[in-house]
DNA sequence: CAAAAACATCGAAATATTTAGATATTTAAA
DNA sequence: TTTAAATATCTAAATATTTCGATGTTTTTG
């Protein structure tokens, strides 16, 4: 039922999480009611726009966040699948 | 019931399974029946003695790993509750 | 259409990680 | 007790990541 992802996934998505700010990013996103956009997340840290923005292509690129382009917002969401996944995979460890 | 990790935990957890030699480490000793060795483990890998050594410490350091020293060797377990944990706080950010 | 807002990309500096070789330490075996 | 085996530590080079500022793109607003 859930998606199982191969040891190369699972690399990028604990490299990703490897980081105090991205982290962060995903318990914002997590802890938020509705979608989280780019402006809200980089109003949280004292970071460069392009930094921020780095640390979030991370975060999509592991597939770990969707984003959705709303005009020119990027609104996200934790991607529940790939996290449970991961969760999972790490959980097989313990078998 | 399970331990709960904080922030700088899941981020030193996260940045040791961020490696494909570590993961793959953590595969090994996982599947094996009994405690595994440090050669056992280093035999299977085409590093130097030194470099697993350094592997080998980031995953203790973690506490993903418990190491048992047994004269001259090292044995390994999975530290089944920090894994546990992990997993845990993975699966927290999809509530 | 010009200006601004939101985000991405590029280039470069600073920092961190990975790796190996040399050497040290600890324990077992001859 | 010398030697060998298993692992750790140190140093330095190679590589990767993080960060910022400058600039580019796209979309909205005046």
């Amino acid at each position: 039922m859930i998606a199982c992802l191969n040891i190369k996934q699972v690399e990028k998505i604990s490299k990703a999480l490897g980081d105090p700010y991205r982290l962060k990013i995903m318990n914002i996103i997590s802890k938020s009611e509705s979608c989280v956009q780019c402006c809200d997340v980089s109003a949280e840290f004292n970071l460069a726009q392009s930094t921020m923005s780095h640390h979030l292509k991370q975060l999509i690129d592991a597939d770990l966040l969707i984003a959705d382009k709303d005009g020119r917002n990027l609104k996200f969401v934790i991607n529940k699948e790939v996290c449970a996944a991961y969760a999972d995979y790490i959980n097989s460890l313990l078998l």
